[in-house]
DNA sequence: CCGCCAATTGTTATCGATAACATGATACCG
DNA sequence: CGGTATCATGTTATCGATAACAATTGGCGG
């Protein structure tokens, strides 16, 4: 039928040129208020919608801000992305997700595509990359922020949090109330390196606490979650009342634990400590309340999206790095 | 700095024109097989970086489809858009996501600004809508789908189930079991259409069934979750007693209410019934399993997939109803 | 050796909005 | 009343890729 409405049509329509009808539409003060209105009232009555990829192409200004996350079905990184999103909406600036699966090389081929549609900032989650993606981001005048770590040397800026320390601070708590024991629950070695960096956070804390080496209990590949933390406790059976304390990679996973351990009638905390990670809701509302550490999604977003606004308005030249820090959240798992 | 690297830089490079750089990178067999690779070697090199916005600007094909969710921030929606994002991203198209916030006037919003990119096709979640929504997609060859629903007055395509249908299973096997007295757990009134026909559901199915009229336990506003359904049943204290079986609008608010029911010490399900909605993964975690309902929202995702694959390939001419139904999943709460 | 076909590469115009510059109209000043 | 500032609108060129068509080359049959 009727092809596409463009601006020359509602130009065409009320006897202007299509410079005026830009002008109208965007709330230029130089038109007329009049014709401001007529060409508005015009153009609804034509149904024209404004073609942003036309504006795009003009102005090598795409309004898109790309962001890599590991998944959406976590609801941490759901919950940054949701501020991220209001932040930037409110910029006028939409967002381009896209999801790596935990996966470095997955992330690299996303970002290649991402880059096609010349975003004017990139938004990393983690520090973790492959090699090729430094070469892929630099020399373009493109912001990066990576978030949700520390990298050592990092892209561009960075807002995130140290997953050691966070870890350091669950070890810390269990040593001085008297566990020694102490296993840590997570996936597999290999993809999720943000897991990895808490395990290590956690296996480095015990020895300097003088614990003993802390063993690990492989969930299965990344991600884990609720039923993964679950399955491997019940497979496991009476044999995990050894331990002292299971410290999770994450609270659904502790969750999981939690709730397998219940199953067979251990008590916890009395017979075990259960730790979890990242302050879900679950942690907050399970019975008992899992102790845990406090990342503050949110935060993370809103201190992205006000790194960006200085950004874009030009205030900043060097590479910022903000830490959101963690803190201890006690539950009554521990 | 160096301006962005074109084709056009790419062919004064190897020394041929613009064209064959195009043909060369889009691998069309007319060019010679040495042109090609020399061809993307040279545009290696440069650093060159393919432009969409240019094609989509040319072709008038963008590559994406737009997705609204009321949030991300929900476990089957997240699993819906994962399905969405992996089966379309096979076709090499990309998803323009945009989160309502379980309200239609935000969605109205929100597709305005979304068919300013010009998408290939739109997904919404839910059959309710602003009276302004049929215009706004009509008369443009945008194929619509609907998902999570199945609205009377389609704008489109469908592929949902029945909510209220859902609830049917829920009450009728309370029902069957003896329980007479029940309450609903869910948000207030007004802004989730879909919490609400959940409820209507529960209401008119416990007639069907002769039970005493059902009382509505207001959560507070959409959306609520685990805290919210907590926080309600710990504010009633030992008076929520009085029902048989607490029907909540979904699995995270079944699970508030059963820990608060476990924490006042109310046996679950000898003293009370709960029953969730959606099959997440904490009601097959939780101690007791929480009787539910499974929505299958990965299929969905797959089926909007391989509906949008048929319009793209021109085999569907007239509106699709895809009905992908649910079933109950029985647990330990009831 | 001519002509026709296939293979390969080139030329031109175009998608819609808008920056930069130009023009026309009106007002206002001494 | 001439000249200049101000307001409102118009003209032209452009962003990068590619569809449609044109042109060139080499090969092969007759």
């Amino acid at each position: 039928m009727s092809a596409r409405v463009t601006m020359r049509d509602v130009a065409l329509a009320v006897g202007m040129s299509p410079m005026t009808v830009s002008r109208a539409l965007r709330d230029d003060r130089t038109v007329n208020a009049k014709t401001r209105t007529r060409v508005r009232q015009v153009a609804d009555e034509l149904g024209y919608v404004y073609d942003s990829t036309a504006q795009a192409f003009r102005t090598q200004k795409s309004g898109f801000v790309a962001v890599t996350l590991p998944s959406v079905n976590n609801a941490n990184f759901a919950e940054t992305f949701r501020a991220l999103t209001n932040g930037l909406g409110e910029a006028g600036l939409q967002l381009l997700l896209g999801s790596t699966n935990y996966r470095v090389e997955r992330e690299e081929e996303l970002v290649r595509q991402l880059l096609t549609r010349n975003p004017e900032a990139l938004v990393l989650t983690g520090g973790h990359h492959t090699d090729e993606m430094r070469k892929l981001v630099q020399g373009r005048g493109l912001p990066v922020i990576e978030m949700w770590d520390l990298p050592a040397d990092p892209l561009g800026h960075v807002v995130g949090f140290s997953n050691s320390d966070a870890m350091a601070h669950i070890v810390g708590h269990l040593a001085s109330t008297g566990r020694r024991k102490l296993a840590f629950v997570g996936a597999s070695e290999g993809a999720d390196m943000r897991g990895a960096v808490r395990r290590a956070g956690v296996v480095q804390a015990a020895r300097a606490h003088g614990l003993p080496e802390v063993v690990t209990i492989d969930a299965g590949p990344a991600p884990v979650s609720m039923r993964h933390g679950n399955a491997v406790i019940e497979a496991m059976g009476r044999e995990v009342a050894q331990y002292d304390a299971l410290v999770c990679v994450s609270d659904p996973v502790a969750f999981g634990c939690l709730s397998a351990a219940q199953r067979m009638g251990l008590r916890v905390p009395d017979d075990l400590a259960i730790t979890g990670f990242g302050h879900f809701e679950v942690a907050r509302v399970s019975n008992p309340r899992i102790t845990t550490v406090n990342v503050q999604a949110e935060d993370i977003g809103r201190q992205v999206v006000a790194l960006l606004q200085g950004i874009f308005d030009g205030d900043i030249d060097s590479p910022v790095r903000t830490d959101v820090g963690s803190a201890l959240v006690m539950g009554e798992t521990s």
